[in-house]
RNA sequence: GCGGGCGUGAUGGAAUGGUAGACAUAUCAGACUUAAAAUCUGAAGGCCGAAUGGCCGUGUGGGUUCGAGUCCCACCGCCCGCACCA
């Protein structure tokens, strides 16, 4: 008999799956089709610990549906545009395009030794100019459906480096590499109409019925429809009114002033007119572009003098003030601002000393409002004292309706609804994206570039001279000649637009791309209409908005355009998100007191503490943190693989915690399922070796292999895969230490390989060989559970009393409640706590438990 | 600030409203061994008790129910997202 022998089983098994082109998928007519997709990486390198987790769940998956009679279709490619290839280039030199490329060899060759049931024949990458030049041809078809537009948008803005930040590059409020106090800075770009698909990616929603409830929560949240009351505030000027908008118009007795956005209309002319507006107009615009940098910054405002007059009192007048805080993207860009019904606002009026109203009171309650806003409860009632809508007391929900009624009565408000979604900006300045194919023509303006010139490709050098990355800047806009072209329109001599997309206009269609990657145009509409909708789609939480989103929106604009087939305007059916896999940081300080981090590997654990190996010195714990290249923490299954074998990285991923989880990696978990595989081996080793006849326990054991069969089914369809593996542990426990005969034994390895095989691919195969299985693992039909097997003819009962379990009864499974009732109040510990007299009340739950209630 | 989630032994976790702690890790004991490793067998939520057993126990406090880890309300703590990171 041999040793578990990862390495030689997983590398025979590969090459026999390959041989056999089991994982290739072609249309066909006979068998259902299943498209499994996990969220496709960024090729960063080096493959870590969650994409292993992700890719094992959707590996599950596509082995399960190969197994269960499915045409399964479960690829592969890359999300290859982004900022850190640029950061790269920058940082050590080369080429974002060789970096990007060179780590794409890396991570394939890093990922396939994972046995991943992948077609690999289907692999793209987003920088191909292949799969980009077709997003150019895409986007060129939005355009002519008026799906995108160009408006002014606000950046990040270097002032020292010159050139856009992105959020990420933002840390504190300061650039990353030059320390500079970021700006606020407006800039044309190119707008994804999103906007208008509010309603509808909002109520499709409640069709996804397998998305995680949490994910639809949060997409509602983000679209945020609110209903509210627009309306004018007359100047006492005489100037254009002031339109705001309220969600609660029944505070409106209450307001104390009107607040504008700093890139309001008004705030714009007042900049320009007086210096004091335009600096402290200047001052709102320090700081990051991020809602939470806006939210959480010191709220500051700037009274114009201008004065309104309040639509129901003519004779009072109310203040306009710019207000940081105030977003020109949500409403109208002003608002009225009522502090004693609103934290923000209170905390505003109470810093500026402006004047607070009470026009609500719970009904147990007359205080004013002293720091603390009195918001009213939408669904209970409130008095409303300052009423004027005809209601004493409602529910904020009747007196928000009661005040639009009233206004749209009297003519000088209407109701409004509308949603918090911003139109979607895709336009960014830098070189490692795809280009966006329009030109700039000075007699014709924006022109879209045509067809037949795509794929408008990203130069490779500038005039024969790399690119030099360590200028700050997009490169595309400083080359030489790249920029240079002649004018769609009228053949003049124009200018190439320099921004590219935002990455996830490359994550937004890529899932439609894998049913026909090589086609000439971005699909094939025979292709689509087969394998669309994404069956199963597997990734992280942190993409449950704005990834998720954007796909919705593509497969909308995709129909529009005739890209996608009608059925497809949901592009994933399903969907699972998994929790990340954290690791433990070890942190040391350096001589500054800067912190220091330090790799699992550098780092030596002893009594539950951390030594650095090369020093010594102690480092501190941080346990259970997201894996991060900067946090040092990031465990690489190379190592794991190449000690254990993929089965059991792949079996340790999937163990302990629940995949929508986090789950944190530890050396001592990885042991432990390398040693159990190794005891699958053995024991179904040994089974193959050996010729009992004894089958007195035989019924017994196959009673455990169909229990295992209906749980580990059930776990996987349900993703349960960590209570799967927990009936597997058990089932192999049953198995080693059963006394059944050869068979019987035989019988029960099998299916154990079988129900082991969506999980441990390889080892699944070799046990399915050493006990004479025909065929591959992979392709034998999945095994069944016999219902009649799954129930043991006697069932034990708890009794409690009173809710307290007491005793327990073993009864034959299928006797009547009656009769279950009377063996119940017969045993002695019940027949103790009645002392003779009769049970106020006797529950009998067939199978159960027996309640006595006394 | 806004939005979302999570909280169960030493640890990861299990549990259609029905025996809390399955399964695993770490720990301890035993077998095998000259010894160690590997492997196998067993113990184990806390407190009290020699034991049959009893009391307590799923972040905290209330509530619904014959019965609550699970449902409802309030609170505490931790984690994630916030539109130019992918």
């Amino acid at each position: 008999m041999s040793r578990y022998s990862a390495a030689e089983i997983e590398t025979k098994w590969q090459e026999a799956w390959n041989t056999a082109e089991i994982f290739q998928a072609g249309r066909s007519k006979d068998k259902p089709k299943y498209y499994v997709l996990e969220m496709f990486p960024y090729p960063s390198g080096r493959i870590h610990m969650g994409h292993v987790r992700n890719y094992t769940m959707g590996d599950v998956v596509a082995r399960f549906k190969l197994a269960t009679g499915h045409n399964v279709l479960h690829p592969m490619g890359w999300d290859a545009f982004g900022m850190p290839a640029e950061n790269a280039a920058m940082a050590s030199g080369g080429h974002p395009k060789d970096w990007t490329y060179s780590n794409i060899a890396d991570m394939r060759s890093q990922m396939k030794p994972l046995g991943l049931s992948i077609d690999w024949s289907r692999e793209f990458a987003t920088c191909d100019p292949e799969y980009y030049g077709q997003q150019q041809a895409l986007f060129l078809d939005f355009l002519e459906k008026g799906l995108v537009y160009r408006k002014n948008a606000v950046v990040n803005w270097d002032p020292v480096d010159m050139t856009v930040l992105a959020n990420e590059q933002v840390e504190n409020g300061r650039g990353w590499r030059s320390g500079a106090l970021v700006e606020r800075r407006e800039l044309t770009q190119w707008f994804f109409k999103i906007s208008d698909h509010s309603e509808e990616l909002l109520s499709a929603l409640d069709t996804l019925e397998n998305w995680p409830a949490k994910v639809r929560l949060m997409q509602e949240n983000w679209i945020g429809k609110s209903r509210g009351l627009q309306f004018g505030f007359e100047r006492i000027d005489g100037a254009e009114p002031i339109t705001v908008y309220t969600t609660r118009p029944d505070t409106l007795m209450g307001a104390s002033f009107v607040g504008i956005s700093p890139d309001h209309p008004i705030a714009k002319q007042l900049e320009a007119e007086s210096p004091e507006v335009a600096a402290f107009v200047a001052e709102c615009r320090k700081g990051g572009t991020t809602e939470e940098a806006i939210e959480t910054g010191e709220k500051l405002g700037y009274d114009t003098g201008i004065r309104v007059k309040h639509p129901l009192n003519p004779d009072w007048e109310l203040p306009v003030w710019i207000a940081n805080f105030i977003l020109m993207d949500y409403g109208t860009g002003a608002i009225f601002a009522c502090p004693a019904h609103d934290q923000r606002d209170l905390d505003f009026c109470r810093k500026y000393d402006l004047p607070v109203v009470d026009t609500f009171f719970a009904l147990d309650n007359d205080t004013p409002v002293a720091n603390e806003a009195f918001v009213p409860p939408k669904t209970e009632k409130v008095r409303w004292v300052n009423h004027f809508a005809g209601l004493t007391e409602a529910t904020g929900e009747e007196a928000i309706d009661a005040t639009v009624d009233f206004a749209e009565k009297a003519g000088w408000g209407e109701g409004v609804t509308k949603y918090r979604l911003r139109d979607w900006g895709l336009s960014r300045q830098r070189y490692w994206g795809c280009p966006i194919p329009v030109v700039h023509c000075e007699k014709c303006g924006v022109v879209p570039e045509k067809k037949e010139n795509l794929p408008i490709q990203l130069p490779y050098d500038e005039g024969g001279k790399p690119i030099d990355f360590s200028v700050p800047g997009n490169p595309l806009d400083r080359h030489p000649t790249w920029r240079d072209c002649s004018c769609p329109s009228c053949g003049a001599p124009a200018q190439r637009e320099t921004d590219t997309m935002d990455t996830f206009v490359d994550s937004s269609w890529y899932f439609a791309r894998f049913t026909a990657p090589r086609a000439d145009t971005p699909t094939d509409l025979a292709e689509a209409e087969y394998w669309m909708n994404v069956d199963q789609y597997i990734g992280g939480i942190e993409h449950a908005i704005l990834h998720l989103l954007y796909s919705r929106f593509f497969a909308r604009a995709m129909q529009i355009t005739g890209h996608l087939p009608e059925k497809s305007s949901e592009p994933f059916n399903a969907l699972f998100t998994q929790g990340m896999v954290t690791h433990a940081i070890y942190q040391t300080e350096n001589a500054k007191g800067r912190p220091v981090y330090h790799y699992p590997e550098q780092v030596e654990l002893r009594d539950g503490k951390a030594f650095v190996k090369d020093t010594g010195e102690e480092a501190k714990i941080i346990p259970s943190a997201k894996m991060s290249k900067s946090k040092n923490n990031v465990v690489d299954p190379l190592n794991i693989i190449s000690s254990y074998g993929a089965d059991t990285a792949r079996w340790f991923v999937l163990s302990d915690s629940p995949p929508e989880r986090d789950v944190e990696w530890t050396a001592s978990g990885a042991e432990a399922a390398f040693k159990h595989l190794g005891r699958v081996y053995r024991v179904a080793s040994e089974i193959a070796d050996s010729d009992t006849a004894d089958n007195s326990e035989d019924k017994a054991l196959l009673r455990e292999m169909h229990k295992a069969i209906h749980d580990v089914t059930g776990g996987v369809e349900s993703f349960g895969f960590n209570a799967a593996i927990a009936k597997l542990y058990a089932f192999t426990n049953t198995l080693a230490k059963s006394k059944a005969g050869a068979a019987a034994k035989r019988e029960a390895a099998k299916t154990l390989a079988q129900l082991m095989s969506p999980m441990t691919p390889h080892l699944s195969e070799e046990i399915w060989q050493l006990l004479d299985g025909e065929g591959l693992a992979a392709t034998a039909p999945w095994p069944k559970a016999d219902e009649s097997m799954l129930v043991d003819d006697t069932v034990t009962l708890p009794i409690q009393i009173n809710g307290k379990r007491r005793a327990e009864i073993s009864v034959p499974k299928d006797m009547g409640k009656a009769e279950v009732e009377k063996i119940a109040l017969a045993e002695h510990a019940v027949q103790k706590v009645l002392e003779g007299a009769a049970p106020k009340k006797v529950i009998v739950v067939p199978g159960r438990i027996v309640n006595v209630v006394i």
